[in-house]
DNA sequence: TACGTTATTGAACATTGTATAGGAATCGTA
DNA sequence: TACGATTCCTATACAATGTTCAATAACGTA
């Protein structure tokens, strides 16, 4: 069971996400692929949710009362964002399917909402900003790793560069100034995902935006 | 061409996104399969992608200048989240695939970057801007419309709500404490999504998260 | 040794994405 | 009007995939 959803990470991080089949981490592991179905809950499925569940356990920031809650806020980011670029391919899983992910850590909703309550949120404030956190932990990383087209090189990557070498700076004039900056530095204006071309100072400042909006949220409790 | 990606988003609508097959819409349009890779490149994912772009054409918000950089900034969230409510299986679409999107909506992009050159952006703050629009955007809509495992009803929802049920007080005393509050009004610990539960005001909660967070940014340019 | 549980096999089935070869329809032009 | 080209679709075929199910093996325990 621990070996079937190590190789099930295995072959996510090597075939991809549509790549991923059941019948493939069978035949990693010189088995039929019938035989999964017994350790396995939830057939293909249930092997990619615990494959991405796997990814990001121990994101729990360590140390927690000696960090602010600033502090401990941007460690979570950040050690999020490392797991799920060490496996970029659960990112689909995870932005998609997080619903589900039946190995829910209660650890680490247990340290968030501790956080949280220390950063003076209680009672409804608590619920909105454990639900802000959340979402913002997962939705960087999620576009920044998605998964680029199969044929990653030739037809696509073309036409999309061609469609950005011709914006009209009548039209659209600040996108046309800023184009040089923003190709494969920013979302949708690019034909990298975050492996190739990962977009660090975002997240920094994304990570800013969102503890520098907690702080300055109304709180109640 | 029109009706095709019509069809798709129909289709999507009705059978889901894992449900979702480029035979299915053939069968809906009464045509062969191999007919529909003559009019969408791509194939599947193509098709796919097409039908995502049109589930979010024109939420670009009007009357632009007449607003608030933050009440452009609100209305925009608002739209991409209304919008993707009416087609709900596209979330996991936008979420992990809005890279490739080729139909990029290059008003859209011109529109928030003069907004957020007007909120003082400039330079590589504007980019950073920018991309923490785009991923605040998707993010937490993505999370919120995640689908359901296919068989909904019966046995993971008790699963999950027996594991709930019997959260250790003396282990997780805050999640013990609000989890009342919190079943099924967020993330993670719920068992519908957001179209049987809506997270209307933890959505609002993070757009004002998101928007006081980029106003107390450090703008040069 | 005998038995019940645990674990895997092996075959089968429906369905999917996609490639390819050809046929029908449409249309501009001579 | 006739014809050649372009456009669009049919028809078939193939390799894979997810999943089910009965049969079978391995195995610890009484």
């Amino acid at each position: 069971m621990e070996r079937i959803v190590g190789a099930a990470l295995a072959c996510l991080d090597e075939v991809g996400f549509t790549g991923f089949s059941l019948r493939g981490v069978a035949r990693a592991l010189g088995v039929f692929p019938a035989a999964l179905y017994w350790h396995v809950p939830g057939g293909r499925d249930g092997l990619l949710a615990a494959a991405a569940g796997e990814a990001i356990r121990d994101i729990l920031p360590s140390g927690a009362t000696a960090l602010s809650w600033q502090d401990w806020l941007r460690a979570l980011f950040h050690n999020y964002r490392t797991a799920v670029r060490a496996h970029p391919n659960v990112a689909p899983v995870l932005g998609s399917q997080l619903l589900s992910n039946a190995g829910i850590d209660l650890d680490l909703i247990e340290a968030l909402l501790a956080t949280l309550t220390r950063a003076g949120f209680g009672g409804a404030s608590l619920v909105g900003a454990y639900n802000v956190v959340i979402a913002a932990m997962v939705g960087f990383t999620t576009l920044e790793f998605a998964p680029l087209p199969a044929d990653s090189t030739e037809p696509w990557q073309e036409t999309l560069r061609n469609r950005l070498a011709t914006v009209d700076p009548a039209r659209h004039p600040t996108l046309a100034a800023h184009l040089p900056a923003m190709t494969n530095r920013a979302f949708v204006v690019r034909w990298h995902n975050g492996l190739d071309a990962p977009l660090d100072d975002a997240f920094a400042t994304y990570v800013e935006t969102v503890i520098g909006g907690l702080d300055r949220l109304p709180r109640w409790g």
